[in-house]
DNA sequence: GTCTATACGGCGATAGAC
DNA sequence: GTCTATCGCCGTATAGAC
């Protein structure tokens, strides 16, 4: 896990970081906070202490910007998730796992990477939600990057419930996809509306429940075909 | 349901709106296809056909603007909602209502909403996705609007749970919030993502599998205690 | 009251000079 | 790689027409 908790995901040492990188984790805490329309390139070249024009220069028009922030930790964030898909594929009893098990594989990496002190991961990941929930970019952006390993998790539940309706199982996709980009988002609207008792960003105990409530209603809906 | 189906919500005919109300129409469309900051008043008043400067006349400033629109159909969505929470209550055995009952009543309503002819309503739901999804507005515009009607969902699951563990029961809410809210965003990532098999537009389907899934799941966390 | 035309200061993205 | 210049659009205020 040492590996994708520092900057990029790749380095090891805390080197010190170039303006180029500079430029990217600035667009990503502020793109995180404020969504694409809420930022502007003038507001990260100076988060990020370099003129107007370097991040232009770098990455061209601010869409392309924003594009590279998604994909800088996309790549990393996939092979990692893949691992943990692989690893409880092939530790399962018969090549069989079960859905506790699958949803454990697919949700806990994000846990641990949430409930890390990066808090660049953490941007990362409110900034998912918000492409996540964007009709304008959800579909498109949501699809490229992250559709090759969303369907290979669909795969291992196909075995797990091999009665299961086609599209429960998407549907069941799409409720686990809200419930997680929501504690991605870290709103803080749990904490008043708890009155204290639960925390938003109390992300050991939202992973600890999400997984059983997710498995649980995937199996609800699967199990028995037909809605 | 017929009032609700309707422009502003409380109307019963086709009457000719005033331009008032069709800067409120036009903002609440474009609000929830961009957001606050991707929507510009220039825009909204082209969409409504009306001058700029009447958006600020009737509504002064564009954060105001956009408080309106939240609030228009807020208040009906409230009260069609605290309506079926009561019927739901009256009508169960014991009064002690089922799980099921409870989400059901929570939910079905917001279905029948999304899955009208109605866009202005879909338009409404899909700018709540947004608002909910928004860490710098998440927190405060929905606990202001909607935490009344939650606080009373959450205290008739606490009937049907006696036994819950209270953290449990609030990130309970906080799944079933989010994947209810992606539901409204209707992004069209599940029509690529199954090749057709699921549409993120077929509402009917979206909700029928919704009851059963977060039923079971809140089950599952919230009938034996601490996780 | 309701509405329009216009103006203002400021900041946006980006291209071109260096 | 760096900086400046440009042009257009931003939210908002206001003066006055109906």
């Amino acid at each position: 896990m040492d590996q994708i908790v520092e900057g990029g995901g790749l380095l090891t040492a805390k080197t010190k970081k170039s303006r180029k990188e500079r430029i990217l984790d600035a667009a990503e805490e502020l793109f995180a906070d404020s969504g694409y329309d809420g930022v502007t390139l003038r507001q990260i070249a100076k988060a990020a202490k370099v003129d107007v024009a370097l991040a232009s220069y770098h990455y061209g028009r601010k869409r392309e910007l924003f594009d590279a922030v998604l994909y800088r930790r996309a790549e990393v964030l996939n092979q990692v998730r893949n691992d943990a898909l692989d690893t409880c594929i092939a530790t399962a009893k018969d090549g069989k796992p079960t859905v506790e098990a699958i949803i454990e594989a697919y949700l806990r990496p994000l846990g641990e990477i949430q409930a890390s002190a990066d808090g660049g991961w953490r941007h990362y990941l409110a900034l998912i939600a918000w492409v996540n929930n964007s009709p304008k970019m959800g579909g498109e952006l949501m699809t490229r990057y992250f559709n090759p390993l969303v369907s290979r998790f669909i795969d291992a539940l196909r075995l797990a419930l091999p009665d299961a309706d086609e599209q429960a199982l998407y549907w069941g996709y799409h409720y686990l996809s809200g419930a997680l980009t929501l504690t991605f988002a870290d709103t803080h609207r749990l904490d008043t509306l708890s009155k204290g008792t639960a925390i938003s960003s109390d992300f050991k105990t939202g992973y600890a429940h999400m997984i059983p409530f997710i498995a649980a209603g995937m199996k609800a809906i699967c199990a028995n075909g037909k809605p």
